[in-house]
DNA sequence: CTACGACCTCAACTTAAGTTGAGGTCAAGG
DNA sequence: CCTTGACCTCAACTTAAGTTGAGGTCGTAG
């Protein structure tokens, strides 16, 4: 494939999307089957992708740094028109709500480093009187399988 | 297993490890496989925890809230003797240097936040350009399955 | 001495976010 | 027209941090 001469087409492939947005073919693929993303096919049954693809990757991309999962990304991103581009106000409002995430991570980090540092001199560490032991058990809930540390408010 | 009467022995069994750190049997169990803690056993093969195995867990557990890895706890507490309680001074070791992980953490969350703010109105997200896309490729190499995605420096 | 709860091991399953490989098709330059 | 590189699907594997279940033993109260 390669590129279509002069002219920059309307339709990127899988591996423009990829060089484009710096995620892999497999990982497109993958954003796909979830739902993350939408293309047409050519008689081929090859993947064409609108421009606003590019868009949409990088809102997933940027959420994915604030440690919102796929499925949550997904499921916020799933009410807008699917194979359309993400408008400015889309991102408004979805960038204001993983705000919130993200500030409450930080305080949660915060405090443990706070703790953390009060803690360094004491040493004391015990489950009913030290601050970093007795918040901390907030994971718990949760069914089987690994738990993704790092997402306190949620 | 009723307790032992009046005296509280010296040696913990995994259920009374398990109940007084709120840590579940089976991922005592898991904790012992990688190394983390250690025990004793009776003659009947069950295991007998020595009581400074709390502190332990306490550590480890607080690592853990801090988002790092198991493996990473592991070598870390894998200098100090295995059997043996956390001194304090080993504990204001090890939280010095998670506490630079916990900040490190803390910054690149700030900044996502940040930018975040100022992309708000401005809606860009161009790979080029915005100041959301470009620094966020840091993760990319690594081999294959999942990524803990929030443990950005290392 | 027997029942019952706590304990033992080992293997298989879970979730997340992809990667890797096998086996086969498309499309465009030469 | 044919060769290549890009593409396709599908299944299996990866890591982390455990959980779940099967099948069997320990130990103590009654």
């Amino acid at each position: 494939m390669t590129k279509p001469a002069g002219a920059v087409s309307a339709w990127l492939t899988v591996g423009e999307v990829a060089e484009r947005s710096g995620v892999s073919v497999s990982a497109l693929h993958f954003y796909e089957r979830k739902g993350l993303i939408a293309s047409m096919r050519t008689g081929g049954n090859q993947r064409r992708f609108p421009r606003g693809v590019l868009r949409r990757i990088a809102v997933i991309k940027v959420a994915q740094r604030a440690g919102i999962p796929l499925g949550e990304i997904a499921a916020a991103l799933g009410g807008l028109p699917a194979g359309s581009p993400v408008q400015a106000e889309d991102w408004q409002r979805l960038s204001a709500r993983w705000k919130e995430d993200i500030e409450a991570r930080i305080a949660d980090l915060t405090a443990l480093r706070d703790n953390l540092a009060g803690c360094i001199g004491c040493g004391c560490l015990s489950l009913g009187e030290c601050p970093l032991r007795n918040p901390a058990d907030r994971l718990a809930a949760g069914g089987a399988g690994a738990r993704l540390l790092p997402r306190p408010g949620i």
